[in-house]
DNA sequence: GATGCGATTCAC
DNA sequence: TGAATCGCATCA
């Protein structure tokens, strides 16, 4: 990430899976009149690793070999929520970053609405409650949001302290430390 | 067509 | 601890 406030762009998004993860944590994620810092992600390769949908999931592949870098991947888990990825293809490997959790910053009463609750910490501590904090939804599939005008990714602190560790709620590559949390921030999925 | 499986969340 | 709830992949 560069100075704070310099806008992303698709570029960010061609290095590893692992390093788009790792280095967004601080970066600003703003949609639609609200937004947070990013405190927790995960990476996912679409080769090599058991746990990425291109594994098991043709449709998954098709995707990165129609979309841009940048682009944003959703979809439905567990018939229930929408999960957020960003598309990556980096000349280390394809793949996705998982936004797993925010730290709400501005757009809190839409959120505090969209999630029927009032704790602010908790309104995006969790793949399924950001998108639904921010209303992303099926819709959200395959955009392009990193140019828009009232949604993008922003850098933010260069100083935030990262922590690795296993990702959360898979059952194939588990050993893995693609997860990537801001040290002790009181907003992530889990401690 | 039928079946099984999830990168989750929340209530019981 | 289990239900909710459905897209996607696989198999008959």
């Amino acid at each position: 990430m560069k100075d704070p406030g310099t806008r992303l762009d698709a570029d960010y998004f061609r290095q590893s899976p692992v390093d788009c993860a790792r280095g967004l944590i601080g970066g600003l994620f703003e949609w639609e009149g609200a937004g947070g810092v990013i405190v927790e992600t995960e990476a996912y390769a679409a080769t090599g690793d058991a746990a990425c949908h291109t594994a098991f999931r043709p449709s998954a592949r098709e995707f990165l070999d129609h979309h841009s870098p940048g682009d944003a991947y959703v979809y439905l888990n567990y018939g229930v929520h929408w999960l957020f990825n960003v598309t990556v293809k980096g000349a280390g490997g394809d793949g996705f970053v998982l936004f797993r959790a925010l730290e709400p910053v501005f757009g809190i009463p839409a959120m505090k609405r969209r999630r029927g609750m009032d704790v602010i910490e908790g309104l995006c501590s969790g793949p399924g409650k950001l998108t639904k904090a921010l209303g992303i939804g099926e819709s959200d599939h395959g955009r392009e949001f990193l140019t828009g005008s009232r949604t993008g990714i922003s850098c933010g602190k260069t100083d935030v302290p990262v922590q690795a560790g296993p990702r959360v709620g898979i059952s194939r590559a588990q050993g893995l430390p693609w997860r990537f949390c801001a040290v002790d921030s009181a907003c992530l999925s889990r401690p």
